[in-house]
DNA sequence: CCATTGTTCAACCAAATGGTTGACAACCGC
DNA sequence: GCGGTTGTCAACCATTTGGTTGAACAATGG
């Protein structure tokens, strides 16, 4: 699980880090401020915050002693380039079998459903 | 992690389960089929399929000894759904920034970057 | 300079994950 | 029915994950 799309996937499996990353599509919040909500430790937080980090999802400066936690908004586009594309191939393939159901209705009634395992690539992540 | 979105996600977040959603947006695959580009054993494959018909993202079948593997697309638009939820808001916080950075160059110079901690709500997964 | 505030590090633990091998269930073809 | 295909289940193992507590570190504000 070592490249970004992976690790930004990983990270909002998690709810409650999901719920951090909403929060901080609102304003920034430091670590304190953001654990708040949730009824865990602080260090638990800290942990939360680090996996987000790795992920690319938030950035964390300093100010005085605080640590304002920023959401990096445009890691969201690695995902959804992702889903869409394949959204997007999958769309197409039902049209296609709609067209071929379609003609089927057309031609004399032929039966062989043997679902064309013909593709054979690799291409992800 | 028992909500669907978080199990979504983490489906996702494995690469080889990313590559056999790409490969399944092509064609439905059978088991044997969808394991042979990859250096694990069937069994492996297996459990893979397993967290993926349990996110929703695959169903399977029964044709003869076969289990022809499916991908159910729509799931795509739970993730879609909160990714670009969020992502507008953030793009609409950066907006309202900029609308506050260029007010500031006509205003007197005034300092006060309190990042406003206001928001307090639990709107996710 | 030192107490306070804010955050992280370290060690530990239970549960989940991703992999293995071995057994076996279901089904077709003969 | 027997043997080959296709796939799953079970038990096991190492690693990762999400949590804990306690100690440490970092800056600020008196």
């Amino acid at each position: 699980m070592t490249d970004q799309l992976s690790r930004v996937f990983a990270a909002l499996a998690d709810p409650t880090r999901r719920d951090m990353v909403a929060r901080l599509t609102e304003a920034d919040h430091t670590v304190n401020d953001l654990a708040a909500p949730y009824d865990v430790s602080l260090q638990a937080v800290s942990k939360h915050l680090k996996v987000l980090e790795e992920a690319g999802l938030v950035s964390r400066t300093r100010e005085a002693q605080r640590r304002p936690v920023h959401l990096e908004a445009e890691v969201f586009d690695l995902m959804t380039k992702w889903i869409e594309r394949y959204r997007r191939r999958a769309e197409e393939r039902f049209a296609a079998l709609d067209a071929v159901l379609a003609q089927m209705q057309d031609d004399s009634p032929n039966r062989d459903q043997s679902s064309t395992p013909t593709t054979q690539e690799g291409t992800a992540s």
